[in-house]
RNA sequence: CGGGGCGUAGCGCAGCCUGGUUAGCGCACCUGCCUUGGGAGCAGGGGGUCGGCCGUUCAAGUCGGCUCGCCCCGACCA
């Protein structure tokens, strides 16, 4: 992508409506721009990040057994109605009327329509464990939305939902997406601790929260520093090692619930065990914000210049900067540089504005480009050209021939992207 | 919903208290020259229903009432 194409409408400024600093920059990066409170536009850059950290969440559902479908944003009130949330839910639900005066919501949460699919198409035992996902808008009409994308009233999340026969396989299920989800988290580049949790109004016993670490988080936990134990009580040492526990902020980013048969009982989802007998199905739900997740990445990773993206989540791995574009040299290089980095499979963009050199410089890490390829003096005269390193600041002087190479290496580094 | 704050050019703000030429500044934008290793410089230029409505007044960005929107603090949540 050459920059001079690219829409990123950058702010030098923080609009005064940006309270924290996830939402300044991403204002500040153009990643986003505001509809109505709540309500956000992803731009290109906000997109592409979105639908990295998407395709993470998606790439370890599947590997642990999960299935994506999509189910409808519109829900009819009846489904609501027979598990008594219709009533419940209050004012956070999205509710109307059609122009047949059916009672309609727009679905905050998926339990209702899935476990309806559920009592229509599991029959037996034979089709168990199953475990069936989505990665979709929801809408909650929040009492207070808040710090831009972090709190809205429309996002995005995916939400998976376990069908097991027994108790038994519900705890097998749940292990699965707790570590699927640790997965997603360290995949993503982040600090993130999964702590015991109550289970609110979705219901069921068991319930873990996973919360990334950040100064500016809402939560407060107790994490120990010697083994991976955190909890929201307070206790003051740790039950699994007895070292003293620390406390730290964190932003909730995921929940998984171990539901039972709270849905299932009342929407009559039964099937046919192995005995001959009719039983509930034993649900779990998992959701993660995916949305919250990308503003909960900025909150953890960044500093005074802009973001400092995790490579595996940044909209663009590698920028190519010549230091002026007017010089018929930088921009040749730069050129080739750029070219041969698509070629070999990097996700690049090349400044190829006649900016002055400050300008894109300061502009590469507000956006947070991992890593920076600037062509100037040093390439004219002995074909050197810099790759410095946003995370650390760290500079690198690398021949033309070198380049790829090099990068590859500092991907692997810094690349949080654990592949198993 | 309760409490607080803010709406003046794309962004950040001044002007309002104490009403009175053509509503101003910085950044951004357009044209030209010049410049290019950390948001350059000079010259010229475009852009405003002062959130909206009603009122007070000879006169309203400025005073009063209503209203809409946005932000922050609280209960709730991915």
């Amino acid at each position: 992508m050459q920059m001079s194409r690219l829409f990123a409408p950058t702010l030098k400024e923080s609009p005064q409506e940006a309270e924290i600093v996830s939402h300044s920059l991403m204002l500040r990066a153009g990643l986003i721009r505001q509809v109505s409170a709540g309500v956000y536009t992803f731009l290109p850059l906000g997109l592409r990040t979105l639908d990295k950290i998407t395709n993470i969440v998606r790439e370890e559902m599947n590997r642990a057994g999960g299935q994506e479908l999509l189910m409808p944003a519109l829900h009819p009130a009846d489904l609501w109605k027979e598990t008594g949330r219709w009533q419940v839910y209050g004012p956070e639900l999205i509710r109307f009327k059609d122009r047949r005066e059916r009672d309609f919501c727009l679905g905050p949460t998926h339990e209702e329509v899935i476990t309806d699919l559920a009592r229509k198409e599991i029959r037996s035992y034979r089709q168990l464990p199953l475990l069936l996902y989505q990665i979709q808008t929801k809408f909650r009409d929040e009492i207070r939305p808040r710090f831009g994308i972090m709190r809205a009233r429309e996002f995005l999340m995916k939400d998976l939902y376990s069908f097991d026969r027994d108790v038994e396989g519900l705890k097998e299920s749940y292990e699965k997406m707790y570590r699927a989800y640790c997965r997603v988290f360290e995949r993503c580049g982040l600090e993130y601790k999964a702590v015991p949790a109550e289970s609110g109004v979705i219901g069921g016993d068991v319930s873990h929260e996973f919360l990334i670490l950040a100064e500016s988080g809402e939560e407060k936990l107790m994490v120990c520093q010697s083994c991976s134990y955190g909890t929201t009580r307070e206790e003051e040492v740790c039950p699994q090692c007895q070292t003293h526990l620390e406390e730290k902020k964190g932003i909730e980013v995921g929940h998984i619930f171990q539901l039972g048969t709270k849905y299932s009982e009342p929407m009559k989802a039964y099937f046919l065990d192995r005995d001959g007998k009719e039983k509930p199905l034993v649900m779990g739900c998992y959701g993660i914000g995916i949305g919250r997740t990308m503003a909960a990445a900025i909150e953890a990773n960044h500093d005074d210049k802009g973001i400092r993206w995790p490579v595996s989540i940044a909209p663009y791995e590698v920028a190519v900067i010549p230091v002026n574009s007017k010089k018929e040299s930088h921009r040749e290089q730069a050129e080739k540089v750029y070219r041969a980095l698509l070629e070999q499979g990097f996700e690049a963009v090349i400044d190829d504005r006649e900016a002055s050199a400050g300008y894109k410089f300061n502009e590469a890490d507000l956006i947070g480009f991992p890593f920076q390829v600037i062509v100037g003096e040093k390439a004219e005269k002995g074909g050197m050209l810099e790759i410095k390193i946003r995370r650390n600041g760290e500079r690198i002087e690398v021949s033309q021939e070198g380049v790829i190479q090099l990068l590859r290496e500092l991907k692997k580094n810094h690349g949080e992207t654990r592949e198993p």
